[in-house]
RNA sequence: GCGCCAGUAGCUCAGCAGGAUAGAGCAACUGCCUUCUAAGCAGUAGGCCAGGGGUUCGAAUCCCUUCUGGCGUACCA
C-alpha cells in the first residue's frame, strides 16, 4: 500500500506538512532576528540556545502562531520578556516568509499572522497529492510490524478483540501514512496447553452428542462455550460416528486440526467484514515444528538466564529487575506461552528483520509485557525496538449493568454479533477512542444507528461537498486549479479556519504515529468536518460572483479531499450522497 | 501488599513535549430552512481539572503524597 507519489517525489511529502514548515520558519526567523539584535547591541548574547515553544493559539485573536521565546529567554538574557520581545520584533524580517505580521502580546508572546502565500500552498499541496494528501515520510520506510487481535483460536472473538482490531488496523494505517513499511500480522496460538484442552473439550462434546451427556467426562478446565458443542456437531455431520472407534490420540489430533481450521477461517471472515485483512497469519506451531523454539530456549540456557526448580525450567527475570520469574517449560515438558513468545519475537526481529514491532495487547497482559522486554537483550534484541500498545479492557454494559465477558461461559457478546447489529463504519468509529482509557460499551446504545454516532457527521460533510461539486459541474463550473483561484476572495474567518483545518492532516498523522494514538485522526476528522459545516453554513457558493464562487468551490473540494483521506486512514467509507 | 493504567461539565470524552479567559459531543434551554442536503449552523447554561504539597515568569499538563476505580501479581494465554 505504498504511495506511488511518495516514491516519485519524496520532496512533496517532506514539504506537505505546512504546520511544521511554518513552525520551523518561525524558529529561523527568531534566530535570525536575535542574531541581528545582538549585532546591533539591542540584546545581550547568550540566548543562542534558548528554545521557545511555538504554538497555535486556541483563540485566533492571538495570532495563527505564537512563540514564547521571549519568556524563555528572560532568565538567560537577564531582561524582562516584553523588552526582549520588542527588541526581537524590531529585527524580524517577514519578507519572503509565510507571515504577514508579528506583534507582541500579553506577558511577552510574539504572535504571527499567516499571509496569503501559506493558504495558497495548502490548496496547492492538497491538489498535488490528491488521495495521498497527508502522507509524510518520518518513517523513512523502516519495516514495522503491527501484531494485533491474535485471539485464541479456541473460541469466538469478543468485543475486546473488536477494539484491538480497530486499534491495530488504524495504527498500522497511520504508520503506513507516516512513511513506514507496514506489515500486519495475526499470531495464532495453535500450540500448547490451551489447544489440547480445546481438543479434549471438543472430543467430550462429540462423545456426549452421540452417547449422551454422561458418556464422557468433561475436562476440568475445558471450554464450556456453546460454540464447542456447535463445532462438535459440525464434526459429527462430516464424520458421523466413525471417530468413536479411532484411538484417542489420533481422534484428538484430528479434532484439533478440524476445530482450529474452522475457527481460524471464521475469525478471518469476521475480521474481513470489519475491514481488517492481514499480511500474515503466523502459527505458533511453526515455532515448535521448526525447532526454533527449542533453539531459542537453548540460547537462554547457554546465556545463564535459566534454572530448574521442581521439574520446571524457569527464566531468571528477577536478576534483570523484574518482580518475578517466569516458567519457560512446565513440569511435564510443555513450553509456556512466555517461552513461545520469546521465540516468536526473535523470529520477528532476527529472522525476518523488522526494524520495529508494535504489539497491541489487552491490559490483562501488561505485567507480562513489562517482564517480556527485560529478557529481549538475552536473545539479541534491542528492547527499544519493541513497543506495546496496551489497551484497557472494554466494559460491556446493558441498562447500566455490567455484562461479564468470558469466553468460557459461552454467554459473551461476540464481534460477529456486534457486526450483525451495527454497520462497519459505526463500529469502527465506536472503538476509536484513546487506548489507555477504559471503554464503556453500552449495548443498547451501540445498536442504535442514528446520528448519535459521529461518523455520520463526517459522512454528511463529505456527501454535501460531493453533491455540491456535482451540481455545479452540471452548470458548467468545474473545480478550478489552485493556481487559478483568487485567494483574496476567501479571507473570511470561516474560510481561513477551514484551510487551517485542512492543513493539519499531515501534522496529525505525525503526532498519531509518534504517540501510537490513531484516535487522533478520528478526532481530527470530526474537527475538519466541523470546520467545513461552519464554512458551508456561512458561505454561499451558488449565486455568488464568479470569482467568489470559484474560490469557495475550490476550498470545498479541497476539504472533500482531506476528509476522504481521513476516512481512508480510518478504514471508513466516504459516501458521495446520503 | 507491590506494579501498571485511569480520575476534567449531569453523561461520554478532548486537552498531557508547561503557555494567554478550560474545550467538544450528548442531554437541557433559545433562535435559523420560498436560495448549494437542517444527519446542519448560531447562541444560553453548566467546572475547586479527585484532595493536598512542590518545581517557575506561568501547571489540567512535570515531581511527591493521599483517596477512588480498573487490570495484573498462575508450572493460563
Amino acid at each position: 500500500m505504498e504511495s506511488a507519489l511518495y516514491n516519485e517525489t519524496p520532496e512533496v511529502c517532506a514539504m506537505s506538512n505546512l504546520i511544521e514548515v511554518a513552525k520551523n520558519q518561525i524558529s529561523d526567523l527568531i534566530a535570525a532576528a536575535y542574531k541581528r539584535a545582538v549585532a546591533e547591541n539591542t540584546l545581550p548574547p547568550g540566548g543562542e540556545t534558548v528554545i521557545g515553544t511555538i504554538d497555535i493559539p486556541r483563540d485566533a485573536n492571538n495570532g495563527d502562531y505564537a512563540t514564547a521565546w521571549a519568556m524563555a529567554a528572560a532568565r538567560p538574557l537577564g531582561q524582562p520578556p516584553r523588552k526582549i520581545a520588542e527588541a526581537l520584533t524590531a529585527q524580524l524580517d517577514l519578507a519572503d516568509s509565510y507571515f504577514a505580521e508579528a506583534e507582541i502580546a500579553g506577558p511577552g508572546f510574539i504572535n504571527f499572522r499567516l499571509a496569503a502565500r501559506w493558504y495558497r500552498e495548502v490548496l496547492q499541496t492538497v491538489e498535488t497529492m490528491g488521495k495521498d494528501y497527508g502522507r509524510i515520510n518520518v518513517g523513512q520506510n523502516q519495516k514495522v510490524m503491527v501484531e494485533f487481535v491474535s485471539a485464541n483460536p479456541t473460541g469466538t472473538m469478543t468485543i475486546g478483540n473488536a477494539r484491538g482490531g480497530v486499534l491495530g488496523d488504524t495504527m498500522a494505517s497511520v504508520l503506513d501514512w507516516a512513511g513506514y513499511d507496514v506489515f500486519r500480522e495475526f499470531y495464532v496460538n495453535d500450540a500448547g496447553n490451551q489447544v489440547e484442552l480445546f481438543a479434549q473439550s471438543l472430543e467430550a462434546r462429540y462423545i456426549q452428542l452421540i452417547k449422551g451427556e454422561d458418556a464422557a467426562v468433561f475436562p476440568e478446565n475445558g471450554y464450556h462455550g456453546e460454540d464447542i458443542r456447535d463445532l462438535a456437531k459440525c464434526f459429527y455431520d462430516q464424520h458421523g460416528e466413525t471417530y468413536l472407534d479411532i484411538p484417542e490420540a489420533q481422534r484428538r489430533a484430528d479434532m484439533m486440526t478440524f476445530g482450529l481450521e474452522y475457527n481460524i477461517a471464521k475469525m478471518a471472515a469476521d475480521l474481513e467484514r470489519y475491514g481488517i485483512t492481514y499480511d500474515n497469519w503466523f502459527k505458533e506451531s511453526e515455532l515448535y515444528d521448526s525447532g526454533y523454539l527449542e533453539e531459542t530456549i537453548q540460547l537462554l540456557i547457554d546465556g545463564g538466564h535459566t534454572y530448574e526448580k521442581d521439574g520446571a525450567l524457569w527464566l531468571n527475570l528477577m536478576d534483570l529487575g523484574a518482580e518475578k520469574d517466569d516458567v519457560l517449560r512446565r513440569r511435564g515438558g510443555h513450553y509456556t506461552y512466555f517461552a513461545a513468545d520469546i521465540a516468536y519475537h526473535r523470529d520477528k526481529f532476527i529472522k525476518r528483520g523488522f526494524d520495529r514491532v508494535i504489539d497491541v495487547w489487552g491490559a490483562d497482559h501488561h505485567g507480562h509485557a513489562i517482564r517480556f522486554k527485560k529478557i529481549l537483550p538475552a536473545v539479541g534484541i534491542d528492547p527499544e525496538r519493541l513497543d506495546f500498545l496496551i489497551m484497557q479492557l472494554v466494559r460491556l454494559t446493558r441498562d447500566g449493568e455490567t455484562v461479564r465477558v468470558s469466553k468460557r461461559t459461552g454467554k459473551s457478546i461476540t464481534l460477529a454479533d456486534l457486526l450483525d447489529e451495527i454497520p462497519k463504519d459505526a463500529a469502527r468509529f465506536f472503538f476509536s477512542t484513546r487506548p489507555d482509557t477504559h471503554l464503556e460499551f453500552d449495548l443498547g446504545l451501540a445498536v442504535r444507528q442514528d446520528s448519535e454516532n459521529p461518523v455520520y457527521y463526517i459522512h454528511y460533510a463529505h456527501a454535501r461537498i460531493c453533491t455540491l461539486v456535482k451540481a455545479l459541474a452540471e452548470e458548467g463550473e468545474i473545480v478550478p486549479a489552485a493556481a487559478d483561484v483568487d485567494l483574496t476572495q476567501v479571507t473570511g474567518a470561516d474560510e481561513q479556519s477551514l484551510i487551517k483545518a485542512i492543513a493539519r492532516l499531515p501534522e496529525e498523522i505525525r503526532i498519531a504515529a509518534r504517540d501510537y494514538d490513531p484516535s487522533k485522526i478520528n478526532r481530527y476528522a470530526q474537527e475538519l468536518a466541523a470546520a467545513f459545516h461552519g464554512f458551508y453554513s456561512h458561505c454561499r457558493i451558488k449565486g455568488e460572483t464568479r470569482e467568489v464562487l470559484r474560490a469557495r468551490l475550490k476550498l470545498a473540494d479541497t476539504a472533500r479531499c482531506a476528509i476522504a483521506c481521513c476516512l481512508d486512514i480510518l478504514g471508513v467509507s466516504a459516501p458521495e450522497r446520503m
